[in-house]
DNA sequence: TTATATCATCGTATATTTACGATAAACGAT
DNA sequence: ATCGTTTATCGTAAATATACGATGATATAA
């Protein structure tokens, strides 16, 4: 009785709030950052970027990866991480236009 | 020691995390959406629109209104509340343009 | 003044989030 | 086989979030 009801809304709007969620920590959306400007897909350093624990970034990743944004592919005994390039831009474009229907309308006050 | 840690990042990170936590859950997405749609600036009817207690719709408009995206002014006995054009326009703004940063430098993978 | 309506806040219960250290698991190298 | 590196997971602790009913506060109406 206090998980949140994503079920009693509309898809869209439950999959907007989850993509929203998952930008919701700043270090979450540094570790986009970090993995979009990095041409190679590097994975660890992200840890040495974070002003955070190592485990604390891998929950992290684990998040953004939970949230189809990123992959993890293993690459001997480091894990190489990357933005789901696809699926990011598909999320985000559906997540833009609600937030452009929000303001399209806002002509009240 | 359990708190987000959102000194220890930049200042746009942050602001941009705030945002897009402040539309972590479908309840408030749906707030906005409705406070965009009815032109007058209905308070209480929000509550009527969504599936969940008064007192639980009265949360999260708190949240919203401590996010600074809406705001809330005494009409009455009821409460009128409306989407801060101003505002939201511009974290929204800051909040995309990072996102697009991210995904401009998207080449990895 | 006394209701009535509207909304916020309180109290409460539970789940989730955030963070860290410690440990386990997997791999390459010696 | 053992060691070092890298990453994930476990255990734990504390803060937040979510939800509801009950109660309080405020303003209009009677």
């Amino acid at each position: 009785m206090t998980t949140a009801k994503t079920d009693a809304f509309e898809l869209t709007v439950s999959r907007a709030a989850a993509f929203a969620k998952a930008l919701a920590h700043p270090a979450r959306i540094q570790i986009l950052q970090v993995l979009a400007r990095k041409k190679t897909c590097v994975c660890g350093e992200v840890v040495s970027e974070l002003p955070l624990a190592q485990s604390t970034v891998s929950q992290h990743l684990k998040a953004l990866k939970q949230a189809g944004l990123i992959t993890g592919e293993i690459d001997g005994p480091a894990v190489c991480y990357c933005i789901d390039a696809r699926a990011f831009n598909s999320i985000r474009k559906e997540f833009v236009s609600i937030l452009d229907s929000i303001t399209a309308d806002v002509d009240c006050c």
